[in-house]
DNA sequence: ACAACTCGGATATTCGGTGTCCGAGTTCCG
DNA sequence: CGGAACTCGGACACCGAATATCCGAGTTGT
């Protein structure tokens, strides 16, 4: 089980939006975190068909959040990016061989699936309990009051 | 985020150990469930090294658990199919460009990490509150009560 | 009207999971 | 005690998805 690199890309880039009141282009974001432009487009791409970003073309354009950074939350953007899939995807094989149960016999999902789910629902909502805006608020506890700022000011200074 | 598709048949396969005292051979589990006896060698092998089965050779050989079902948790065969690499790895991006951190002020994972740490820890706990006797009880009583008496009738036919 | 900048999707490449095979070792039977 | 059959174990191809990149369509500001 391995979760997609550009998740972290993509929690970075929401948590530099959050500090930003303008569009911010990804090639911005980009040479912030020193990552691929190209690529961390690609993911910006998929948070824009989740609806959790907005982006604006032409010249003074880019991304921008849709919503307050406290209404964000973390299990939302891993969602954009890493798909909607469970992590377990039970394939039934209680249906085949010698021994096989009925399908009508099936209504309910069987016991090892359902144990998976209970483990997703519990990342799940561990996950949910976070919002962008907390991370922001960490990451700028952990620097001592330092971070946000400095990132408010490279935006501002980028643009000139 | 995926899970290795051998999870599901490594567990179904330790269900099935739990209900045969003498040892099964990888090829006997595997026609069970109709899957492909190779690839569900594999993976038995991977539990064979860590430590949750415990193969004999020869004729009459096969796989055995090494623990009483109820001792085994769905996290142990889960880590063992999969690996104990967490699904976020986290690349320290915030050392990166022009607003690094300085190393010596990353003692602490940063917060995204935290959050992604503790969703794991969370999906870990669900998992190890299960059993592999949990299991078998939870599919038995999902049957009626026929399940596992069906499994040690055919395992003991299909010795002779 | 022009030009520059932006996003968006379509396109190669690499890596891990999927699936398979044959050899080494061991146990049982004659 | 020798042989044969059965078992596991690791080494070998195959495939799909994630990684990484590029260029064209559209829009804004001048």
């Amino acid at each position: 089980m391995k979760l997609s690199n550009g998740v972290e890309w993509a929690l970075h880039g929401c948590v530099t939006l959050s500090q930003a009141a303008e569009p911010v282009p990804a090639t911005r974001i980009a040479e912030l975190h020193a990552i691929p432009p190209a690529y961390l487009a690609k993911h910006l791409q998929a948070l824009s068909r989740a609806g959790i970003v907005r982006s604006t073309a032409g010249q003074a354009g880019g991304y921008t959040l849709t919503r307050p950074a406290s209404a964000i939350t973390v299990l939302e953007v891993v969602r954009a990016i890493d798909g909607t899939e469970p992590a377990y995807r039970c394939t039934e094989i209680r249906q085949n061989g010698p021994l096989a149960v009925p399908a009508d016999r099936c209504a309910r999902p069987c016991a090892i699936a359902r144990a998976m789910a209970a483990a997703q629902d519990a990342w799940s909502t561990a996950l949910t309990s976070v919002t962008i805006a907390d991370l922001a608020a960490d990451i700028d506890a952990d620097s001592g009051g330092t971070a946000l700022p400095q990132v408010r000011r490279w935006l501002a200074a980028a643009r000139g």
